[in-house]
DNA sequence: ACCGGGGTACGAAGATTTTCGAACCACCCC
DNA sequence: GGGGTGGTTCGAAAATCTTCGTACCCCGGT
């Protein structure tokens, strides 16, 4: 009924709503493509996801409500945008992730060149969190 | 009926299965006691999953499904070990960020402290895949 | 003012996931 | 070898997710 409709605030939406939405494929291209979009905001018309009307709607309200679209009103037609910054404040490098893991972004480790940097974090591998204390 | 399940090969594992499999907060928890374990291997009496035998083997069995655990039997009892390398190969950096996520291991990037380096590939933020060409 | 395009909300039907009990299997210990 | 413990699989029941049609709303154009 409002004309604008209710979005959570990131600190209400959990971690399980987040990787839900995501655990759909038509879902995932909607936040993929998106955050491939110099303004992640495009008309829902430009989103492919295969449907009627309401069952499209219904994919933009799941992603609404793990916090990762806003959805706003342009006169005729309607557009989504990527709450990219407010998400990676919640849940810090998600989304960086998965532009990663779709080869959006190339991967933050190439095979490194020359010059092993055996100090400091390598953000690579799996670094073990509890090394055997 | 063999002593030894079924285990899929990562690179035929997809990634909407990783996501549905983490979706469910018994299950990420399992992954994460897991992966905070220095062997990244438990006995299965050890994870705290809530239900009935079969359900608890059913929940196995998604993991299991998504490449993230291998189940071992050992004499008496099971125990169920991450594939974090293998995993990580695959998807990488996912089980790294959702430990992160989970407050395991620390957030790559505090507060620098100091000396802010403006040049190179900053790991913070959300860094925007596609700068308006 | 009416019409049409684009969308949401609400049920209901269909598909999938989750849970459980029962049957069965493998191993250890006495 | 018999019995108990710890696990899997198979149905079936319950819960949840997905899809769709219908009704309704808002806006812009004619």
């Amino acid at each position: 009924m409002p004309v604008q409709m209710h979005h959570p605030s990131l600190d209400e939406v959990a971690l399980s709503a987040v990787f839900a939405a995501l655990s759909d494929d038509h879902r995932r291209g909607v936040v993929v493509t998106l955050a491939a979009d110099p303004d992640r905001e495009l008309p829902c018309s430009a989103l492919s996801v295969p449907g009627s009307k309401s069952t499209r709607s219904y994919h933009w309200k799941v992603l609404r409500e793990a916090g990762l679209i806003v959805q706003r009103n342009t006169g005729t037609g309607m557009t989504l945008r990527l709450r990219a910054e407010e998400f990676d404040a919640r849940f810090p490098g998600l989304l960086t992730n998965l532009l990663h893991l779709e080869g959006i972004t190339p991967a933050p480790e190439g095979p490194a060149p020359e010059g092993p940097a055996p100090e400091g974090p390598a953000p690579e591998g799996f670094t073990e969190p509890n090394p055997r204390t």
